[in-house]
DNA sequence: ATGAAAGCGCTAACAC
DNA sequence: GTGTTAGCGCTTTCAT
């Protein structure tokens, strides 16, 4: 497995050196004559010399490289926070290990072991949406391990936490489509665990309250499996499509129901807006040119990604052992495209 | 760093036994009484022991753990694919890390070596539109790591590959425009690098060939950065608008090149299918949404990372050097929509 | 300025 | 059936 076959061990032999002369002349160190650094060094790299990460790390305690752990990469919102993470870890000379739970509590659980195993220092994760306990994040951040969360956060664990501003993203979109003259706004959310759901309730329910229209219980509902299950999301639409005061509008909390939404909808020949209008949460770089055209909230998710791993750095690098714990709250964007415009 | 604290050691100086017999114990060997391992396995759950396995692969020199290396993961594609991977991956005991090369070559070779840094058991790659040398892999192979290419494969390294039966979709697809009564059709394509652009290109001019459409150099455009580069698609849109005898059709040959350039036909007010019509590579989910709905070429990516996984682990639990490899192709699906129907 | 030796957590050959 | 010991590749006191 080590396929860097070439070892200190190699070059102390080869040279005639002991393995700790060798060591410390690859690391630099003050105690080595300029004669033997170089030596050394013109050696190892002449044979391609590498060292093994994973003794160093056994030995250092830390290995520059850091866990992600997100429910699907599958997913704009998602790519672009991964990629915003990868600006501030390459600039800083970390390495990223990416995982996903597919909203699966176990996969999560292991994965996070996983990568702890693997001597990550540190993990930035959004929850899984079948996620409800986390003493598997407790029990490491207790030994030590620094945690961030960002997008789906937490309030049992006491740690840095990036999110964006889900509260008034919500309530901008519903006011949207209430100023656009929808009253009947009904809302298909993810599972009930995930903060973000709250947040994004929460919204909806104060423009709603805002505008002096009453929130109506059966106009809500929950997909658990985060919009992974396309059954889930059209039992959704054919209860909203089929009762009493059907909804005129569909405000949507979730990237991937945002879309199933809409092709749903196009599948059942209902026409957006003229039948239905739909805004909703979404990171898609295809929004514009769907049909029609989707209006969109979108999370600034490159933002979010840097600001979090700025955070756990900070966390990694950290002298003394961290107490204050900051939450970063970033804004959304909306884009009011056709799909929630009422038609004359 | 290590974040399950109790060590094996610490069981043992509890327990008054000594390491080995508590590593036998916990390994279940036959060696060791039904007591102590019953002692010793009650321990280690009560106390919620788990082995430190950076330890134990510096040791046994495998880590049950793979990497995947693929240009970004903002892509419909290299998503399936990856569940595939992780669909065979989680039933065999294997944990994968995923990596994004961004198509840059240096970021492809620090991935690749930080992976194997990390020990990984074998690497799973598709190649970056920068990369022309493999040396990288190659000198990888030769000290024994197994390595599956798929998708984007070298021809520079002999080992298994998976990839889409991309000639014979570059085939159907440009056949599906000529039927549809276009003459004049464009290719708009990656790096000339890769693997798929060279399969694509071929199809497309088989396809012409055998229609007796001459095939015009000047309608083929590269896009040196697979897409990522909006300023390349652009420009090549350009050059095939404003030229004499100007394409009536677009075929492209990426998943990103293809949304990007419904995208920008939009933006110049250009009609699809009326005054262009669009046919191309894309796993995009959202292609039937789109305005119009989009003819794409799907690639089966699930079975590609089935297929890449399976291959992989047959190297890694290979009991001797394996010498005869194999080449897996697998065959696209065209969906035909409107955007390549050409208007009555 | 250089080297010997211990140790990171674990496994495995080899005693006893 | 259990323990001793060496060693995986590396860093780091502590000698010399």
């Amino acid at each position: 497995m080590n396929f860097n076959s070439l070892t200190i061990k190699d070059i102390a032999r080869e040279l005639g050196l002991s393995i700790s002369t060798v060591s410390k002349a690859l690391s630099d160190s003050y105690e080595i004559s300029e004669k033997t650094k170089k030596l050394v060094n013109e050696y190892a790299e002449k044979h391609n010399y590498s060292p093994n990460p994973i003794a160093k790390s056994l030995k250092q305690g830390h290995s520059k490289s850091i866990g992600i752990v997100v429910s699907t990469i599958d997913n704009s919102f998602f790519s672009q926070v991964i990629s915003g993470i990868e600006s501030v870890a390459y600039a800083k000379g970390y390495n990223i290990m990416i995982t996903q739970t597919h909203e699966s509590y176990d996969l999560e659980v292991r994965n996070v072991k996983h990568l702890t195993y693997r001597s990550v220092d540190g993990i930035l994760i959004s929850l899984s949406a079948e996620t409800q306990d986390i003493e598997h994040l407790k029990a490491l951040q207790r030994k030590g391990l620094p945690i961030v969360f960002f997008d789906r956060v937490s309030n049992d664990l006491d740690t840095h936490k990036v999110i964006a501003d889900n509260y008034k993203g919500a309530y901008d979109g519903t006011m949207q489509l209430i100023n656009s003259g929808y009253k009947r706004i009904a809302h298909i959310t993810s599972s009930p665990n995930l903060s973000i759901s709250d947040e994004r309730l929460a919204g909806y329910k104060k423009a709603l309250e805002d505008s002096r229209v009453p929130y109506n219980e059966k106009y809500t509902k929950y997909c658990l499996h985060g919009g992974r299950d396309l059954n889930e999301i059209e039992a959704a639409i054919n209860d909203l499509l089929t009762m009493d005061n059907r909804p005129d509008a569909i405000f949507t909390a979730s990237d991937r129901i945002t879309t199933t939404t809409l092709s749903l909808l196009k599948d059942l020949k209902v026409k957006v807006p003229q039948d239905v209008a739909l805004l909703g949460f979404t990171n898609a770089h295809l929004a514009h040119i769907l049909n029609p055209p989707l209006s969109a909230l979108v999370q600034p998710g490159f933002e979010i990604g840097k600001a979090a791993m700025e955070m756990l750095i900070s966390l990694i690098e950290s002298k003394r052992p961290v107490t204050e714990f900051e939450t970063k709250i970033l804004p959304t964007e909306l884009f009011i495209r056709e799909s929630s415009i009422r038609p004359k």
